[in-house]
DNA sequence: ACATAAAGTCAGGAATACCTGACATATGGT
DNA sequence: ACCATATGTCAGGTATTCCTGACTTTATGT
C-alpha cells in the first residue's frame, strides 16, 4: 500500500515523532506506514485522512485503479 | 466502525457468501464486518469500495463527524 | 411441516498492526 | 568536530484481522 504520508508531513515540517502524537500512534508505527512496512488499521486511516483534511483515497493507493 | 455493507448488499441481491466470493474473503470476515466485529482492513476496505464504486469514506463511519 | 439457504457463532491458528524500550545511523546547526 | 534531533530498525509482547471447519439459529419457499 502506497502513500503520501511522507509528503503530507514535509509540506507541514512535522517530524514522524510529531505526527505519531498527533495521531495518537508510536512513533514507530509511523515510520513502518512510511516505509511500507505495514498498512494502517481502518480507524488509522480515518484519522490520519482527518488530520490532513482529505480522503483516504487521496492519501493511499492500493494500486488496483 | 459502522458500516453500510448489508444495505449495499441487500440492494444487489447477495448473500454473504456471494459478496464475500467477490471479495476474496471468507463469509465469516463478511459477517463479521457487518455484524460489528471488526473492521475490515484498509486493504480490504479498498476492495470493498472498489466494489461498491464507492468512497470509502461513503460505506464506512467512524464517528467522528 | 419440511427442506434448503442464509446468517450467526465458536474454536484454534496464522498473519499483521500495534506497543515499549533500546540501539544504530543520518542529518542539521553551531 | 560536536551535539541534538530525526529516522530506521530490532526484539518481545499484545491485540486484531483474517483463515478453516463445524455447529446452531433464523429466514424463505414449497
Amino acid at each position: 500500500m502506497n502513500n503520501r504520508l511522507k509528503v503530507l508531513r514535509a509540506e507541514r515540517n512535522w517530524s514522524q515523532a510529531e505526527l505519531a502524537e498527533r495521531l495518537d500512534v508510536s512513533r514507530q508505527a509511523v515510520n513502518a506506514i512510511e516505509t511500507g512496512k505495514h498498512d494502517p488499521s481502518l480507524p488509522l486511516a480515518f484519522r490520519i485522512a482527518r488530520l490532513f483534511a482529505l480522503s483516504i483515497e487521496e492519501i493511499f493507493d492500493d494500486g488496483h485503479r
